[in-house]
This record gives structure tokens, C-alpha cells and sequence, in this order.
DNA sequence: GCGTAATTGAAAATAATTTTCATTTATAGT
DNA sequence: ACTATAAATGAAAATTATTTTCAATTACGC
């Protein structure tokens, strides 16, 4: 399920948000990328486009997109915030290219076995986890560093 | 494997650094707490007992020790630098709670047959993963928010 | 088209982290 | 124990990242 204008607008509206054209550059950004974006690379990119917005817009528009699902936050490589598209709408994680940042979703962690493992030996009530990759993507192994 | 005063010393030293008692502080403030802290929090404890101490030496103890595998550090609840001691030698994972923040270590995260059926589904070749849980602990549980 | 609540950008404020540098200190070698 | 010296420290300034404030502007339901 493509991700089309019309869509997010409507999911937008629906919240009670509108659909500004600083917006929409700044998801355009997000997704004609297939690595992630921290906010200054996201500043940089809509500003060649879009030269009057403020680096101010994209927290707060990064704050939104957040919320509403439509964006994902990557944590690999020891970065805070870096966003991507947010692909697939299920649960999800992300395998991150070391090398040039592509970053692959997958579907099915099936991480249950482990988690009621972890509450019978601690008492531990998991609610969430947090799981990334990163390696090498296939393009990025053939090369030598 | 208890880590004495002695074997950190030895740590240290044999890659060149010296034991000064701010580290052995900001070691102490780490090792007494079985939740995580941040930079500012381990800076106001180690004060305590140090008030000299800036918060700069508290930065860069904090990268010593990371390389040198002494404490590690937790990103659970959104925030970029949280450290802890670290426990296990092993290669492990935590716990988090996200009440009251203690931290529970495992070891066998066991996911070998999970990274096989990725690297054949996407080529990817990994290298490494970031695994940590988000929960309750035991008695967090009882307690309604 | 109009009214209004939401959004914007500039600037200032705050927070987090790093750099610079002169002074101090831990420790290996005597 | 004493000394030479490389490493470490703290203060201040610099840099980077993020948030707040606020007056002006704009998207969009009516």
C-alpha cells in the first residue's frame, strides 16, 4: 500500500493537522531516500527546494510524522535521530548498511519466545522492545573498505 | 567475576591511562546504582563527593570506560546516553524499567536463526544488533501508576 | 470568499557536548 | 623516595542540537 499524497493528507486532517507545502517537502525528502536522515540533512535537502523554511519546521514537522506513524526513527551507529520512511504499517524493524545507510524493514521478529523466557527467569512484564541490525547490505560487501 | 578496584586499575593502565580518583569516582556513582544514569545525573552524584570535579572529566571518563568495556549504555525511553556498569562480560542485553528504570541483564539473546533467515531473505550480511526490553519489573507491577 | 485555528519563521533561550589551553598529577624508571 | 613526563584535569569558550516565544501568515471547513 503505496503512500499516496492524497492519503497522508487525509491521515493529517484527520488529526487535525494541514497539509503545508513545508510538510509535504519534508516528507518528499524523507522518502526519495532510501538511508536515513538526520533533521540537519533533512534542513539541508527541502532547503534546496524550499528555501525559506526554518530548520524550526522540520523538528516540529518530524515531531508529527512521528506520531502519526508515517516516518520511523533509526538508532543504529550511535546517532539519536534519524528518520526514514515508515514502509510497512505492521510492526516492523530495520537491517542498517554500516557501510551507505540503505536501510531493509522486516516483518516477523518473533521475538515471543524470548520475551516470556526473559518473564519467567526475571518477572519482567515486557511490554516493548527495541531491535535493530546492522551489517552490510549486499551491494556494500563486494567493495573493500 | 566481581570487578575490584585492583582489576580496573589494571584495565586502565595497561592501555595507557592512569587511575585518577575522578574516575574512581564517576566508577563508584556508576556501580551504585542499578538503574541507568546520564552524563548530568553521574555529574551531580560524583559531586557529592568531588565537588571539584567538571562536568567535562565526566564526558570524557564516560568514553574511556565505553571503549574500554567497563559500563555500557542504554537507549531505552528515547534518551541518547544512559550508562550502567556493565555486569556480564558476555555479550548481553537489558531489561529496562520503564517505571522505575532498574535494569535487568541477560545473556543467550539467541539470535542466530533469526539473522540467518534475514541474510537469506535480504543478502544482508550482519554484524551486529541492538536488543534491549521495555517493561515492568516485579515491583513495578503491583504498584498502579 | 471568509473566519479562524493551525502553522510558520526569526530570534532568543536552553541544553548537550566538544575544544582549547594552561596547570596539575599519577606513575614508570631510577 | 625523587624525578621526568605523558596523561589528565578544570575553566572558559565554542559548537551543536533542540525548544520556546511570538507576531505574521496560511490552509481549509463553512
Amino acid at each position: 500500500m503505496k503512500l499516496t499524497e492524497k492519503k497522508v493528507s487525509s491521515i493529517l486532517r484527520r488529526q487535525g493537522y494541514k497539509l503545508t507545502p513545508q510538510r509535504r517537502a519534508v516528507l518528499n525528502a524523507i522518502a526519495a531516500n532510501k538511508d536515513h536522515l538526520t533533521p540537519a540533512e533533512i534542513f539541508d535537502r527541502v532547503r534546496r527546494e524550499y528555501p525559506g523554511i526554518g530548520l524550526v519546521t522540520i523538528y516540529r514537522t518530524l515531531d508529527i510524522l512521528t506520531d502519526l506513524g508515517l516516518i520511523c526513527e533509526v538508532h543504529s551507529g550511535g546517532h539519536c535521530r534519524s528518520y526514514l520512511m515508515r514502509r510497512p504499517q505492521e510492526h516492523h524493524h530495520h537491517l542498517v548498511c554500516s557501510d551507505c545507510g540503505t536501510v531493509t524493514d522486516f516483518t516477523n521478529c518473533d521475538l515471543s519466545a524470548l520475551e516470556q523466557r526473559l518473564s519467567r527467569e526475571t518477572g519482567f512484564h515486557v511490554e516493548g522492545h527495541l531491535l535493530e541490525f546492522s551489517g552490510r547490505c549486499q551491494s556494500c560487501q563486494t567493495i573493500t573498505p
